[in-house]
DNA sequence: TTTAATTTTTAGACATGTCTAAATTATAAT
DNA sequence: ATTATAATTTAGACATGTCTAAAAATTAAA
């Protein structure tokens, strides 16, 4: 059984793995967790007595199969919950991140799968990223930044970035949510800005935001 | 804004006070929170410090006003993810309350007023228990024992005292649930024993069970 | 490759919430 | 009213998770 704390740690080193294949630096987890890196090595140290990440002094630490398991499971309450949140219980996306942050301590295996039935079994959260199933596992789909996109090419949001509710607001502002097409009219060397084509609309975004929206530009998979 | 510990020994403390006026003794409070008298002293000057409770050296504590307003909302909050647990997510009525113990501490007024919504105002928990309003108020109806009723005497299933997972697994084999009218046949005074009838089905039951069952027998209120 | 800068760890401190054992106060019994 | 018993509080200890400041190891720079 794992703390409060060691489960916020883990979730921390598990989302920082996922996008570096090194060993995870003390300072990373730290700026991370918004904590100083003494603290990160005391309870590196007990996170590794647990075997769900193996450390060794000043190499950083990588998270075991075991811990990956771990983690994804809180990733997986997180996003359910999430889920919960926008579709039963009317909230706005840039809503419910601080609530998922509480919901996903809850301890009760049958607690999340009943709630995962309820919901209908979804796939991504409200900011289209996937939720892991009960084995921890990640479906992952192709997608590409908006600012990738060339002229005249189009795609369907399914993500973003960068999920504050500052962003998330903007978003709502500009009608822009995750399912809506998106085909881009113009982009501006000068400033890497995009005037696009969104529900018959031509709106114009900065190239900032054009970096924080994934788009998925191949609409079917072939089955094999 | 109060600890988990905080809330759980203040949610002890108002169940407690709602059965007698005089106050509440360390002792009872240990006996109730599991833990020893030592513990009891030290949280409660804590709990006085924040003024939810008066505590007076050997005098035992009194809630206040708004100790009783912030316990309140905590039973609030356990009580509504209990009916949602029961209707939503299809727990039986003997394994919601540990769940139940971790949901009441999250932290969001939106979440439980919306939730509150998406049950659909729901004024009893899947015991029977009421659910206190916004402001901390309980809409208590009366009702008395099973053990009270007299030999042909009838009434409507509304509450049970003990909630313990044992005995609500021994209510369900039996065919007792919320709601269920139940008319007492027999009664024996050698011990107490009940012989009733419910469903069209004539069962026994000890005097045990009959003064853990709450029975409402005014079945229709007058509006003034 | 030796020094300088950075990162990481250690040592010691502190807050929270708990405990045991001893001291104190209150209550009950004679 | 005095003593015995029970309840309560205090004092000191410990575990968890955090911090600061100093020491040690690593990495980068000259």
């Amino acid at each position: 059984m794992f703390t409060l704390s060691e489960e916020n740690y883990l979730k921390a080193i598990y989302h920082l793995a996922l996008n570096s294949d090194k060993g995870i630096s003390t300072n990373a987890i730290a700026e991370k967790m918004e904590t100083k890196a003494s603290s990160v090595t005391d309870m590196v140290k007990k996170l590794s007595e647990k075997e769900v990440i193996i450390y060794k002094k000043y190499q950083g630490v990588k998270i075991t199969n075991f811990g990956q398991k771990i983690a994804a499971n809180i990733v997986r309450k997180h996003r359910l919950w999430e889920v919960f949140l926008v579709d039963k219980l009317n909230f706005s996306w840039d809503e419910v991140h601080d609530v998922a942050e509480q919901l996903e301590h809850i301890k009760s295996v049958k607690l999340i799968n009943q709630l995962d039935v309820f919901l209908g079994f979804p796939t991504h959260d409200p900011h289209g990223d996937p939720i892991p199933d009960k084995e921890g596992n990640l479906n992952t789909i192709e997608k590409s930044l908006l600012a990738t996109l060339q002229k005249n090419e189009s795609g369907i949001c399914v993500g973003v970035d960068d999920s504050s509710s500052e962003f998330l607001q903007f978003l709502d502002k500009k009608g822009i949510n995750l399912g809506k097409k998106i085909t881009v009219l113009e982009k501006e060397d000068f400033d890497g800005s995009l005037s696009i084509l969104i529900d018959d609309k031509k709106i114009n975004i900065s190239n900032k935001i054009a970096n924080n929206l994934f788009i998925k530009t191949q609409i079917e998979h072939h089955k094999k």
